[in-house]
This record gives structure tokens, sequence and C-alpha cells, in this order.
DNA sequence: TTAAATGGGACTAAAATGGTCTTCTATAAC
DNA sequence: GTTATAGAAGACCATTTTAGTCCCATTTAA
């Protein structure tokens, strides 16, 4: 359902929880018992985020993992590729796009474009939007376009109404 | 990924091929050959875009499958859901969300914030617009966010750039 | 030297996904 | 009516992905 994986969940949750506590060292147990996540997995995560330049690692008697960056330099779309790889909305948003149905297919180049703009918004979330209480503040606008000519402005503070399941 | 699965990108590449003949009925036999995908997976395809009220079907000799409304009323979200059930980014995103972490996720509420935009954005999409050729356009505005004051807009047309694969 | 950490994999079990097939039912044409 | 054509419904299986655990090597502070 264009969902994220449990471990893309559990990375943003363990970043955000170093995040409200930047500049400190955190072991892979402190976090285990703090967030309510079993250890190794934890573990899992923390490796997958070091790896991937999110955050830094020291080993050995007093080590831990750390902010790589600022938080405000941290991103939703970080978190998820660090998990997920690149993102796509469909096979062939990926580089290496080798579709035997591109030529009937006729929507590739569309979904494509849609693929980049949640990727825009994804990127244009920071940690410390992701990590604070207050409410999320986002801009968009819909529109115009040939098939809906009023533009439509969405204000956000989003409101937190549960999502349809139409 | 945050991927389509390969049904729900059947489903669209299907659908756009009947938006383009509108009140016309096509059988799954005639869109398999069109659209080069196998026959029982288009078939299954279609099933499900009928029991989601996006397509009508008429059964026996001269049936077939055609459009439940104008092109102009179904959009890219619905596509979604007809194949892999009501959106949500994360387990506790949808309606019966129990998830034990919720006391010290701290994250949940954003991340179901920002499901709502791309919801938003997907609804916002025509069949129209995905099925034509010329390139899909959205605007887009990003900000201000305390995090990023200033006002960056991203006005589309959508470059087709290849997305990045950092 | 030792205890406390991470690093890097291997490994397993479970679930989701993709794809095919079979049987049943409805309908138009003759 | 009979028949050929189509969809309806769902069982079924192979494959892949995901989640989760564990082991052992390496590093480092005390």
């Amino acid at each position: 359902m264009l969902k994220l994986s449990k471990l893309t969940d559990y990375a943003a949750v363990v970043m955000a929880h170093i995040a409200r506590t930047p500049d400190q060292l955190f072991t892979a147990s402190d976090i285990a018992d703090q967030v309510q996540i079993p250890k190794p997995t934890v573990s899992k995560t923390l490796k997958m985020l070091q790896k991937s330049g999110l955050l830094i690692s020291h080993r050995g008697a007093q080590g831990g993992y750390g902010l790589a960056r600022a938080p405000q330099q941290i991103t939703a779309s970080d978190i998820i590729d660090a998990i997920e790889g690149p993102f796509g909305m469909t096979e062939c948003s990926q580089e290496d796009a080798l579709c035997d149905l591109q030529a009937t297919c006729g929507v590739s180049d569309n979904w494509q474009r849609v693929s980049l703009v949640i990727r825009q918004m994804l990127s244009s979330i920071t940690l410390v939007q992701l990590a604070q209480d207050e409410p999320l503040q986002l801009n968009w606008f819909s529109g115009p376009s040939v098939d809906n000519p009023t533009v439509e402005k969405k204000q956000m503070e989003i409101p937190l109404v549960a999502l349809s399941s139409d």
C-alpha cells in the first residue's frame, strides 16, 4: 500500500529519538530499552543508518551512535533511502529502467514525474520536523491543470483526521 | 522502496489504455494483446478494478470491461487503492491503528500528516493526466517552515530527469 | 587485559506477491 | 433452447521479500 517497511518505521523512530538529544551517543541497548524495540532489530537498523552516513559510530567501550550531521540537515527521504534504497514508485522509475512494456505502457513518464514530486516533498521534511511534537506544517498547492482549472490551495497545518479507507 | 506493486503498475497501464478509447468495451484478451501482459494477469487486474468500482463489466458474448465513470473522475489514488487497499505510509496510518510503540514512538502523527499530503496529491491526478502523452503538470510549493523559512516554489512542468540513486 | 561496544554476515521463519488454473455463471446470437 | 463467448470467484503454488535473531570478529576505554 505504498507503505514504508517496518524497518524504515523503526529507523524513523530511532532517528527521532536520537535527534531529541543530539551530541549524545546512544548504544543499541539504550535505544532498544527506550523505544521498546528488540535490541537485535535496533542494532540492525542502526547499522544500516550508519552505513548510509546518517549516523556515526564509535566502537568499543563507551561507544555508541550519534547523528552524523545536524538534524536540520537530515530529511525523511534520507531515512527512507537508507533502509529501502533509492526511492521510485515503479520498476522503471529507477536508473536502470529496463521494462519490456515501455513501448505499450504509455504511463511510465508520468509516474516518474509523480515519483519526483513525492521525493521532493519527502526531501523537504527534516528530522527536526518529524521528531517535534508540534504538528508538521507543509504548504501544498494543487492545480491548475487542464482537467481541474481551479487553483485549490491546500493550506496546512495538516489536520490529523484518520485516512478514509474508501 | 515506497514502490507500487507490479499489479498496480499493470492496473495503471490497463486503465490508461481503456481511457484512451472510453465508451468502448474491451475484453481481457484484447487488452492482454494490446499491452503485452499475460492474459490471466490482466484478467485478475481487471477483476480487481471492477470490484472496486472503477470498471463496469458485461458478461457473456460481446461482453467486456469499460470505464465506470469519466476518466476525469478517476484518480491515481483510486487505482492504487483498488489494487493495494487503502493507502498509508505506516502501520499506524491505517484506521485500526494499534501500535504498541505509540507511546514511545513520537513520530506517528507526523507520518500520518505526510501520508495525507501524498494521498491528496495522488487524488489530484486524474486518469486523463496519467494517460496523456503531454507531460503531467503539477504545482508544488514547499515551505515556509521553521527550519526552512524560504518559500521555494517548485514549479512544474516536472522535468523528466532520472531519479538520483544517492 | 578485560569488558563493552560496533561490524559484518549468515541464517531462518513468515508473509506478501505474482502468476496460473479451474470451475461456475451470465449473456448474446443463432 | 443451444452454443459460444465472456466474466466471477477463488484455489493454488513458486518465488521473493521482510523481519527478526544470532554468532563471531574487531575495536577501544578503563
